[in-house]
RNA sequence: GUGGCUUUAGCUCAGCUGGUUAGAGCAUCAGAUUGUGGAUCUGAGGGUCGAGGGUUCAAAUCCCUCAAGCCACCCCA
Protein backbone atom coordinates (compact mmCIF):
# COMPACT_ATOMS: atom_id res chain seq x y z
CA UNK A 1 0.00 0.00 0.00
CA UNK A 2 2.69 2.59 1.10
CA UNK A 3 4.33 3.41 -2.57
CA UNK A 4 6.39 6.69 -3.65
CA UNK A 5 2.85 7.24 -6.59
CA UNK A 6 -0.40 7.37 -4.73
CA UNK A 7 -3.50 8.33 -7.72
CA UNK A 8 -3.87 12.28 -7.46
CA UNK A 9 -6.72 13.47 -4.70
CA UNK A 10 -9.76 13.63 -6.36
CA UNK A 11 -9.14 11.59 -9.39
CA UNK A 12 -10.39 8.10 -10.00
CA UNK A 13 -9.36 4.56 -12.27
CA UNK A 14 -11.98 3.80 -14.43
CA UNK A 15 -11.66 -0.03 -13.92
CA UNK A 16 -13.02 -2.59 -16.25
CA UNK A 17 -16.23 -3.00 -14.12
CA UNK A 18 -16.81 0.34 -14.78
CA UNK A 19 -16.54 0.36 -18.19
CA UNK A 20 -19.54 -1.53 -19.72
CA UNK A 21 -21.50 1.79 -17.80
CA UNK A 22 -19.26 4.53 -19.65
CA UNK A 23 -19.60 2.88 -22.70
CA UNK A 24 -23.73 3.28 -22.08
CA UNK A 25 -23.21 6.61 -21.46
CA UNK A 26 -21.13 7.78 -24.48
CA UNK A 27 -22.85 5.52 -26.43
CA UNK A 28 -26.46 7.19 -25.50
CA UNK A 29 -24.82 10.64 -25.75
CA UNK A 30 -23.68 9.78 -29.59
CA UNK A 31 -26.78 7.95 -30.24
CA UNK A 32 -29.00 11.43 -28.77
CA UNK A 33 -27.26 14.12 -30.38
CA UNK A 34 -26.67 12.68 -33.43
CA UNK A 35 -30.27 12.07 -33.90
CA UNK A 36 -30.96 16.14 -33.27
CA UNK A 37 -28.39 16.70 -35.86
CA UNK A 38 -25.42 17.48 -33.37
CA UNK A 39 -21.63 17.22 -34.62
CA UNK A 40 -18.79 16.08 -32.51
CA UNK A 41 -16.21 18.59 -31.45
CA UNK A 42 -13.27 18.12 -29.04
CA UNK A 43 -11.28 21.25 -27.88
CA UNK A 44 -8.03 21.24 -25.64
CA UNK A 45 -7.81 19.82 -22.26
CA UNK A 46 -6.10 23.05 -21.63
CA UNK A 47 -6.40 26.92 -22.55
CA UNK A 48 -5.72 30.24 -21.75
CA UNK A 49 -6.48 30.95 -18.80
CA UNK A 50 -8.03 34.12 -19.55
CA UNK A 51 -10.48 32.57 -21.99
CA UNK A 52 -12.16 31.11 -18.30
CA UNK A 53 -11.71 34.81 -16.71
CA UNK A 54 -13.41 36.25 -19.24
CA UNK A 55 -15.39 33.48 -20.23
CA UNK A 56 -16.93 32.71 -16.99
CA UNK A 57 -16.45 35.21 -15.01
CA UNK A 58 -13.92 37.05 -12.29
CA UNK A 59 -16.11 36.43 -9.66
CA UNK A 60 -17.77 33.04 -10.28
CA UNK A 61 -16.28 30.24 -7.41
CA UNK A 62 -15.05 28.66 -10.06
CA UNK A 63 -12.72 31.22 -11.17
CA UNK A 64 -11.67 32.90 -8.02
CA UNK A 65 -10.80 29.77 -6.07
CA UNK A 66 -11.34 26.04 -8.55
CA UNK A 67 -8.79 26.13 -11.38
CA UNK A 68 -5.56 24.24 -11.69
CA UNK A 69 -3.24 27.16 -13.46
CA UNK A 70 0.17 26.56 -14.69
CA UNK A 71 2.73 28.63 -16.96
CA UNK A 72 3.88 26.78 -20.04
CA UNK A 73 8.05 27.73 -20.87
CA UNK A 74 6.93 30.90 -22.06
CA UNK A 75 5.63 31.96 -18.70
CA UNK A 76 2.43 32.15 -20.50
CA UNK A 77 -0.84 31.55 -18.07
CA UNK A 78 -2.70 28.15 -18.76
CA UNK A 79 -5.13 26.44 -17.24
CA UNK A 80 -6.95 22.68 -17.48
CA UNK A 81 -10.16 23.51 -18.38
CA UNK A 82 -12.90 23.74 -16.09
CA UNK A 83 -16.35 23.72 -18.26
CA UNK A 84 -16.74 23.58 -21.78
CA UNK A 85 -18.81 26.22 -23.07
CA UNK A 86 -16.02 29.31 -23.56
CA UNK A 87 -13.66 26.88 -25.33
CA UNK A 88 -16.23 25.68 -27.71
CA UNK A 89 -17.32 29.14 -28.32
CA UNK A 90 -13.80 30.09 -28.99
CA UNK A 91 -13.45 26.96 -31.17
CA UNK A 92 -16.89 27.99 -33.25
CA UNK A 93 -14.91 31.59 -33.96
CA UNK A 94 -11.52 30.59 -34.45
CA UNK A 95 -12.77 27.78 -37.04
CA UNK A 96 -14.77 30.44 -38.79
CA UNK A 97 -18.40 28.51 -37.89
CA UNK A 98 -19.92 31.50 -37.74
CA UNK A 99 -19.70 31.46 -41.69
CA UNK A 100 -21.93 28.36 -41.41
CA UNK A 101 -25.61 27.93 -41.71
CA UNK A 102 -27.13 29.06 -38.46
CA UNK A 103 -27.45 27.64 -35.49
CA UNK A 104 -24.05 25.37 -35.25
CA UNK A 105 -25.02 22.29 -33.18
CA UNK A 106 -22.30 20.78 -31.64
CA UNK A 107 -21.60 17.86 -28.70
CA UNK A 108 -18.09 16.89 -27.26
CA UNK A 109 -17.47 14.63 -23.91
CA UNK A 110 -14.43 14.64 -22.02
CA UNK A 111 -12.33 15.16 -19.48
CA UNK A 112 -12.63 19.00 -16.75
CA UNK A 113 -10.38 19.77 -14.08
CA UNK A 114 -11.80 21.89 -10.90
CA UNK A 115 -9.98 22.02 -7.65
CA UNK A 116 -12.86 21.88 -4.78
CA UNK A 117 -13.10 19.48 -2.17
CA UNK A 118 -13.82 16.19 -3.07
CA UNK A 119 -16.87 14.31 -2.32
CA UNK A 120 -18.60 11.51 -3.25
CA UNK A 121 -20.01 12.36 -6.98
CA UNK A 122 -17.36 15.41 -7.12
CA UNK A 123 -13.84 15.41 -8.32
CA UNK A 124 -11.01 17.29 -9.35
CA UNK A 125 -10.85 15.52 -12.16
CA UNK A 126 -14.55 14.73 -13.52
CA UNK A 127 -16.03 14.03 -17.04
CA UNK A 128 -18.93 16.09 -18.95
CA UNK A 129 -21.24 15.11 -21.72
CA UNK A 130 -22.16 18.80 -23.65
CA UNK A 131 -24.03 20.00 -26.46
CA UNK A 132 -23.81 23.61 -27.74
CA UNK A 133 -26.13 25.35 -29.90
CA UNK A 134 -24.63 28.75 -31.28
CA UNK A 135 -25.71 31.47 -33.79
CA UNK A 136 -29.81 31.36 -33.11
CA UNK A 137 -31.43 33.44 -30.00
CA UNK A 138 -34.73 31.08 -30.61
CA UNK A 139 -36.04 29.79 -27.46
CA UNK A 140 -36.87 26.56 -29.19
CA UNK A 141 -33.32 25.64 -28.70
CA UNK A 142 -33.74 25.88 -25.56
CA UNK A 143 -36.08 23.43 -25.44
CA UNK A 144 -34.55 21.01 -27.85
CA UNK A 145 -31.62 20.91 -25.48
CA UNK A 146 -33.90 20.00 -22.51
CA UNK A 147 -35.54 17.73 -24.78
CA UNK A 148 -32.10 16.37 -25.59
CA UNK A 149 -30.70 15.93 -22.24
CA UNK A 150 -34.41 14.27 -21.57
CA UNK A 151 -33.76 11.47 -24.07
CA UNK A 152 -30.68 11.31 -23.04
CA UNK A 153 -31.97 9.78 -19.51
CA UNK A 154 -33.95 8.05 -21.33
CA UNK A 155 -32.08 6.28 -23.84
CA UNK A 156 -29.94 5.29 -20.31
CA UNK A 157 -33.16 4.10 -19.08
CA UNK A 158 -32.79 6.30 -15.46
CA UNK A 159 -36.01 6.99 -14.18
CA UNK A 160 -36.16 9.62 -11.00
CA UNK A 161 -34.62 12.45 -13.11
CA UNK A 162 -35.86 16.04 -12.13
CA UNK A 163 -35.70 18.95 -14.52
CA UNK A 164 -36.18 22.33 -12.59
CA UNK A 165 -36.35 25.92 -14.72
CA UNK A 166 -35.80 29.74 -14.61
CA UNK A 167 -35.40 32.49 -16.53
CA UNK A 168 -32.78 34.84 -14.96
CA UNK A 169 -33.50 37.55 -17.71
CA UNK A 170 -31.10 39.83 -19.68
CA UNK A 171 -29.02 42.74 -19.84
CA UNK A 172 -32.13 44.76 -19.81
CA UNK A 173 -33.99 43.48 -17.30
CA UNK A 174 -31.66 41.87 -14.87
CA UNK A 175 -29.59 45.10 -13.39
CA UNK A 176 -33.16 46.11 -12.33
CA UNK A 177 -33.94 43.73 -10.64
CA UNK A 178 -30.30 43.20 -9.20
CA UNK A 179 -31.02 46.76 -7.49
CA UNK A 180 -34.53 45.76 -6.54
CA UNK A 181 -33.09 42.48 -4.85
CA UNK A 182 -30.59 44.69 -3.00
CA UNK A 183 -33.46 46.67 -2.03
CA UNK A 184 -35.59 43.97 -0.14
CA UNK A 185 -32.64 42.99 1.28
CA UNK A 186 -30.48 45.85 2.23
CA UNK A 187 -32.59 46.30 5.70
CA UNK A 188 -31.86 42.98 6.79
CA UNK A 189 -28.06 43.05 6.32
CA UNK A 190 -27.21 42.09 9.82
CA UNK A 191 -29.55 39.14 9.73
CA UNK A 192 -27.50 37.47 6.92
CA UNK A 193 -25.06 34.97 6.98
CA UNK A 194 -21.33 36.68 6.46
CA UNK A 195 -21.29 34.26 2.80
CA UNK A 196 -24.63 36.02 2.02
CA UNK A 197 -23.81 39.42 3.11
CA UNK A 198 -20.79 39.05 0.62
CA UNK A 199 -23.05 37.55 -2.32
CA UNK A 200 -25.08 40.95 -1.91
CA UNK A 201 -21.96 43.31 -3.08
CA UNK A 202 -21.11 40.89 -5.77
CA UNK A 203 -23.73 39.51 -6.80
CA UNK A 204 -27.25 39.36 -5.27
CA UNK A 205 -28.56 36.47 -7.61
CA UNK A 206 -26.53 34.23 -5.59
CA UNK A 207 -28.18 35.17 -2.94
CA UNK A 208 -30.67 32.25 -3.59
CA UNK A 209 -27.98 29.64 -3.37
CA UNK A 210 -27.89 30.29 0.35
CA UNK A 211 -28.86 27.24 2.31
CA UNK A 212 -28.60 28.84 6.00
CA UNK A 213 -31.49 28.31 7.51
CA UNK A 214 -30.90 32.28 8.72
CA UNK A 215 -31.39 33.24 5.09
CA UNK A 216 -33.97 30.91 4.60
CA UNK A 217 -37.29 33.16 5.63
CA UNK A 218 -35.74 35.69 3.48
CA UNK A 219 -35.87 33.66 0.12
CA UNK A 220 -38.92 32.91 0.32
CA UNK A 221 -40.48 36.42 0.42
CA UNK A 222 -37.68 37.59 -1.71
CA UNK A 223 -38.79 39.01 -5.11
CA UNK A 224 -38.59 36.59 -7.81
CA UNK A 225 -36.51 37.61 -11.48
CA UNK A 226 -39.32 35.83 -13.28
CA UNK A 227 -41.64 38.33 -12.56
CA UNK A 228 -39.63 40.78 -13.43
CA UNK A 229 -38.41 39.99 -16.92
CA UNK A 230 -38.62 42.60 -19.57
CA UNK A 231 -40.97 41.49 -22.31
CA UNK A 232 -38.65 39.49 -24.66
CA UNK A 233 -37.79 37.77 -21.63
CA UNK A 234 -40.94 37.06 -20.50
CA UNK A 235 -41.60 36.05 -23.96
CA UNK A 236 -39.36 33.88 -24.67
CA UNK A 237 -39.40 32.12 -21.68
CA UNK A 238 -43.17 31.75 -21.94
CA UNK A 239 -42.70 29.97 -25.44
CA UNK A 240 -40.34 27.93 -23.26
CA UNK A 241 -42.95 26.41 -21.17
CA UNK A 242 -45.15 25.60 -23.21
CA UNK A 243 -43.15 23.70 -25.63
CA UNK A 244 -41.72 21.54 -22.73
CA UNK A 245 -45.84 21.11 -21.87
CA UNK A 246 -46.62 20.63 -25.41
CA UNK A 247 -43.30 17.49 -25.13
CA UNK A 248 -45.08 16.44 -22.39
CA UNK A 249 -41.49 17.19 -20.68
CA UNK A 250 -42.36 17.31 -16.49
CA UNK A 251 -40.58 20.84 -15.03
CA UNK A 252 -39.98 22.52 -11.94
CA UNK A 253 -40.39 26.41 -12.06
CA UNK A 254 -37.27 27.02 -9.18
CA UNK A 255 -37.25 30.70 -8.70
CA UNK A 256 -34.40 30.07 -7.00
CA UNK A 257 -32.11 28.25 -9.93
CA UNK A 258 -29.44 31.04 -10.71
CA UNK A 259 -26.44 28.98 -11.32
CA UNK A 260 -22.87 30.11 -10.82
CA UNK A 261 -21.54 31.15 -13.81
CA UNK A 262 -21.53 34.30 -15.15
CA UNK A 263 -22.63 33.99 -19.08
CA UNK A 264 -25.92 32.14 -18.84
CA UNK A 265 -28.99 34.63 -19.93
CA UNK A 266 -32.76 34.12 -19.56
CA UNK A 267 -33.46 29.99 -19.57
CA UNK A 268 -31.32 28.44 -17.15
CA UNK A 269 -32.15 24.70 -16.59
CA UNK A 270 -30.47 21.71 -14.06
CA UNK A 271 -31.26 17.91 -14.01
CA UNK A 272 -31.66 16.79 -10.59
CA UNK A 273 -31.74 13.02 -9.20
CA UNK A 274 -32.70 12.34 -5.37
CA UNK A 275 -30.35 8.73 -5.69
CA UNK A 276 -27.36 11.29 -5.52
CA UNK A 277 -27.96 12.04 -2.02
CA UNK A 278 -28.37 15.43 -0.71
CA UNK A 279 -25.67 18.18 -1.72
CA UNK A 280 -24.65 16.71 -5.11
CA UNK A 281 -27.48 16.20 -6.53
CA UNK A 282 -27.49 17.62 -9.88
CA UNK A 283 -26.83 15.46 -13.09
CA UNK A 284 -26.74 18.43 -15.23
CA UNK A 285 -27.37 22.13 -15.50
CA UNK A 286 -27.51 24.28 -18.73
CA UNK A 287 -29.03 27.54 -20.15
CA UNK A 288 -28.46 29.81 -22.60
CA UNK A 289 -25.47 32.74 -23.06
CA UNK A 290 -26.27 34.85 -25.02
CA UNK A 291 -23.92 37.30 -23.87
CA UNK A 292 -20.83 35.22 -24.29
CA UNK A 293 -19.24 35.62 -27.33
CA UNK A 294 -19.23 39.21 -26.61
CA UNK A 295 -17.32 38.83 -23.09
CA UNK A 296 -14.86 36.59 -24.95
CA UNK A 297 -14.31 39.42 -27.23
CA UNK A 298 -15.83 38.13 -30.78
CA UNK A 299 -18.97 39.78 -32.50
CA UNK A 300 -22.17 39.12 -29.91
CA UNK A 301 -23.89 35.89 -31.18
CA UNK A 302 -26.51 33.71 -29.10
CA UNK A 303 -26.34 30.37 -27.89
CA UNK A 304 -27.16 27.71 -25.29
CA UNK A 305 -26.44 24.08 -24.12
CA UNK A 306 -26.06 21.83 -21.31
CA UNK A 307 -23.38 20.33 -19.25
CA UNK A 308 -23.86 16.32 -18.21
CA UNK A 309 -21.55 15.07 -15.42
CA UNK A 310 -21.46 11.77 -16.72
CA UNK A 311 -19.31 10.73 -13.26
CA UNK A 312 -22.72 11.06 -11.16
CA UNK A 313 -24.81 9.86 -14.13
CA UNK A 314 -22.78 6.85 -14.03
CA UNK A 315 -23.51 6.35 -10.15
CA UNK A 316 -26.99 6.80 -10.89
CA UNK A 317 -26.89 4.35 -13.70
CA UNK A 318 -24.84 1.45 -11.53
CA UNK A 319 -27.62 2.38 -9.02
CA UNK A 320 -30.36 1.42 -11.59
CA UNK A 321 -29.13 -1.71 -13.47
CA UNK A 322 -26.09 -4.32 -14.01
CA UNK A 323 -23.91 -3.85 -16.60
CA UNK A 324 -21.63 -6.75 -17.34
CA UNK A 325 -17.90 -6.76 -19.17
CA UNK A 326 -18.18 -8.35 -22.25
CA UNK A 327 -17.07 -11.60 -22.62
CA UNK A 328 -15.09 -13.81 -25.02
CA UNK A 329 -16.04 -16.13 -27.57
CA UNK A 330 -13.94 -18.55 -26.99
CA UNK A 331 -11.24 -20.08 -24.13
CA UNK A 332 -8.69 -21.75 -25.86
CA UNK A 333 -6.83 -23.81 -23.57
CA UNK A 334 -4.02 -26.54 -24.41
CA UNK A 335 -3.71 -29.56 -21.90
CA UNK A 336 0.07 -30.25 -22.43
CA UNK A 337 2.75 -27.79 -22.70
CA UNK A 338 3.57 -29.39 -25.96
CA UNK A 339 0.62 -28.03 -27.68
CA UNK A 340 0.13 -24.71 -26.68
CA UNK A 341 2.10 -22.81 -29.31
CA UNK A 342 -0.66 -24.85 -31.50
CA UNK A 343 -3.55 -23.55 -29.71
CA UNK A 344 -2.04 -20.17 -29.60
CA UNK A 345 -1.92 -20.36 -33.59
CA UNK A 346 -5.64 -21.77 -33.83
CA UNK A 347 -6.62 -18.91 -31.64
CA UNK A 348 -4.97 -16.63 -34.00
CA UNK A 349 -6.98 -18.04 -36.77
CA UNK A 350 -10.23 -17.76 -35.03
CA UNK A 351 -9.61 -13.63 -34.57
CA UNK A 352 -8.82 -13.13 -37.94
CA UNK A 353 -12.36 -13.68 -38.85
CA UNK A 354 -13.74 -11.81 -36.02
CA UNK A 355 -13.55 -13.99 -33.38
CA UNK A 356 -13.04 -13.13 -29.68
CA UNK A 357 -10.63 -15.21 -28.93
CA UNK A 358 -8.88 -15.34 -24.85
CA UNK A 359 -5.85 -17.98 -25.17
CA UNK A 360 -4.65 -19.58 -21.36
CA UNK A 361 -0.99 -19.90 -21.56
CA UNK A 362 0.23 -22.77 -19.35
CA UNK A 363 -0.49 -26.66 -18.43
CA UNK A 364 -2.71 -27.03 -15.82
CA UNK A 365 -5.59 -29.64 -14.73
CA UNK A 366 -8.69 -29.64 -17.11
CA UNK A 367 -11.05 -28.89 -14.72
CA UNK A 368 -9.11 -25.88 -13.42
CA UNK A 369 -8.94 -24.44 -17.13
CA UNK A 370 -12.23 -24.85 -17.22
CA UNK A 371 -13.34 -23.31 -14.30
CA UNK A 372 -11.31 -20.21 -15.83
CA UNK A 373 -12.94 -20.62 -19.18
CA UNK A 374 -16.46 -20.23 -16.71
CA UNK A 375 -15.57 -17.48 -15.06
CA UNK A 376 -14.41 -14.86 -17.61
CA UNK A 377 -17.86 -15.90 -19.09
CA UNK A 378 -16.66 -17.60 -21.89
CA UNK A 379 -19.36 -19.21 -24.43
CA UNK A 380 -17.30 -22.06 -26.06
CA UNK A 381 -14.10 -23.70 -24.96
CA UNK A 382 -11.68 -24.58 -27.49
CA UNK A 383 -9.87 -27.91 -25.88
CA UNK A 384 -6.81 -29.54 -27.24
CA UNK A 385 -5.47 -32.60 -25.45
CA UNK A 386 -3.43 -35.61 -26.42
CA UNK A 387 -6.26 -37.57 -27.71
CA UNK A 388 -7.19 -34.85 -29.90
CA UNK A 389 -4.09 -33.97 -31.40
CA UNK A 390 -3.31 -37.37 -32.05
CA UNK A 391 -6.56 -37.21 -34.16
CA UNK A 392 -5.87 -33.92 -35.47
CA UNK A 393 -9.21 -32.74 -33.83
CA UNK A 394 -9.94 -30.51 -31.17
CA UNK A 395 -12.59 -30.40 -28.61
CA UNK A 396 -15.00 -27.42 -28.95
CA UNK A 397 -17.66 -27.37 -25.31
CA UNK A 398 -20.41 -25.03 -25.13
CA UNK A 399 -20.47 -23.51 -21.72
CA UNK A 400 -23.86 -22.79 -21.06
CA UNK A 401 -25.18 -26.33 -22.39
CA UNK A 402 -22.26 -28.30 -20.83
CA UNK A 403 -22.55 -30.42 -24.19
CA UNK A 404 -19.51 -30.79 -26.67
CA UNK A 405 -18.09 -31.73 -29.86
CA UNK A 406 -15.04 -33.62 -31.41
CA UNK A 407 -14.45 -31.94 -34.47
CA UNK A 408 -11.12 -32.25 -37.35
CA UNK A 409 -9.46 -29.12 -37.41
CA UNK A 410 -10.28 -28.05 -40.81
CA UNK A 411 -14.38 -27.72 -39.40
CA UNK A 412 -12.72 -25.83 -37.01
CA UNK A 413 -14.24 -21.92 -37.47
CA UNK A 414 -17.29 -23.38 -39.12
CA UNK A 415 -18.52 -25.32 -36.29
CA UNK A 416 -17.72 -22.80 -34.07
CA UNK A 417 -19.38 -19.78 -36.07
CA UNK A 418 -22.39 -22.20 -36.04
CA UNK A 419 -22.38 -22.69 -32.05
CA UNK A 420 -22.14 -18.41 -31.89
CA UNK A 421 -24.25 -17.68 -34.37
CA UNK A 422 -26.98 -20.38 -32.83
CA UNK A 423 -26.82 -19.17 -28.90
C1' G B 1 -10.95 26.71 1.64
C1' U B 2 -13.73 25.45 6.94
C1' G B 3 -15.64 21.67 10.34
C1' G B 4 -16.86 16.40 11.77
C1' C B 5 -15.99 11.14 11.01
C1' U B 6 -12.85 7.45 8.91
C1' U B 7 -8.16 4.69 7.11
C1' U B 8 -6.02 -2.97 9.58
C1' A B 9 -4.89 -8.70 3.53
C1' G B 10 -7.14 -7.64 -3.45
C1' C B 11 -12.55 -6.49 -1.17
C1' U B 12 -15.87 -6.03 3.42
C1' C B 13 -14.56 -5.71 8.32
C1' A B 14 -13.09 -7.84 13.83
C1' G B 15 -9.12 -6.54 17.12
C1' C B 16 -11.89 -4.93 24.89
C1' U B 17 -9.12 -0.11 29.31
C1' G B 18 -1.29 -0.48 25.12
C1' G B 19 1.28 -6.87 26.47
C1' U B 20 4.90 -12.01 22.79
C1' U B 21 4.46 -14.85 16.18
C1' A B 22 -2.36 -9.30 13.91
C1' G B 23 -7.65 -12.36 12.80
C1' A B 24 -12.46 -13.66 10.00
C1' G B 25 -15.54 -13.88 5.62
C1' C B 26 -15.22 -13.26 0.42
C1' A B 27 -11.58 -13.42 -3.50
C1' U B 28 -6.79 -15.82 -5.44
C1' C B 29 -3.81 -20.33 -5.96
C1' A B 30 -3.25 -25.60 -5.03
C1' G B 31 -5.05 -30.46 -3.64
C1' A B 32 -9.23 -33.91 -2.87
C1' U B 33 -10.88 -35.84 -8.62
C1' U B 34 -3.09 -37.57 -13.03
C1' G B 35 -9.48 -35.39 -19.22
C1' U B 36 -14.51 -32.14 -17.72
C1' G B 37 -16.55 -26.01 -14.83
C1' G B 38 -19.14 -21.60 -11.15
C1' A B 39 -20.83 -26.26 -5.35
C1' U B 40 -18.28 -28.75 -1.08
C1' C B 41 -14.02 -30.01 1.90
C1' U B 42 -8.68 -29.39 3.02
C1' G B 43 -4.53 -26.39 2.68
C1' A B 44 -1.39 -22.31 1.01
C1' G B 45 0.12 -17.46 -0.35
C1' G B 46 -0.93 -12.50 0.72
C1' G B 47 -0.13 -7.12 6.04
C1' U B 48 6.60 -2.49 7.51
C1' C B 49 -2.04 -2.11 10.75
C1' G B 50 -2.57 5.17 5.39
C1' A B 51 2.68 7.93 5.92
C1' G B 52 6.15 10.21 9.26
C1' G B 53 7.45 11.48 14.17
C1' G B 54 6.70 11.10 19.60
C1' U B 55 5.40 8.78 24.65
C1' U B 56 6.54 3.79 26.76
C1' C B 57 10.25 -1.84 28.94
C1' A B 58 6.34 -2.65 25.13
C1' A B 59 1.98 0.88 20.19
C1' A B 60 -2.80 -1.45 15.20
C1' U B 61 -4.25 0.54 20.22
C1' C B 62 -2.14 6.84 23.46
C1' C B 63 -0.26 11.98 21.45
C1' C B 64 1.34 15.26 17.23
C1' U B 65 1.98 16.33 11.95
C1' C B 66 0.83 15.07 7.03
C1' A B 67 -2.00 12.43 3.17
C1' A B 68 -6.34 10.23 1.27
C1' G B 69 -11.73 8.97 1.57
C1' C B 70 -16.66 10.00 3.33
C1' C B 71 -20.31 13.65 5.40
C1' A B 72 -21.74 18.71 6.03
C1' C B 73 -20.56 23.80 4.57
C1' C B 74 -19.20 26.20 0.05
C1' C B 75 -20.54 25.18 -4.82
C1' C B 76 -21.37 22.80 -8.98
C1' A B 77 -21.08 18.28 -13.09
Amino acid sequence: MASIAQRPRGTQDLLPADQPYWAALEAAAKDVAERFGYQRIETPIFEATDLFVRGVGEATDIVSKEMFTFSDRGGRSLTLRPEGTAPIVRAYFDAGMQLQPQPVRLYYMGPYFRSERPQAGRFHEFHQFGIETIGDASPLLDVEAIVLGWNWFAGLEIAGATLHLNSIGDEVCRPAYRERLRDYYRPHLARLSEESRARFERNPLRLFDSKDPQDEALKRDAPRIVDHLCAPCAEAFRIVKEALAAEEIPFELNPNLVRGLDYYTRTVFEYQHESLGGAQNSLGGGGRYDGLAAALGYRSTPGVGFAMGMDRTAIVLKQSKPFTPAAPDVYAVALEAKDELYVFHLAATLRARRITVVFDPGPARLDAKLRKAARRGARLALLVGPEEREKNQVVIRDMQEKTQTSVAERDLLSTISQMLGGA
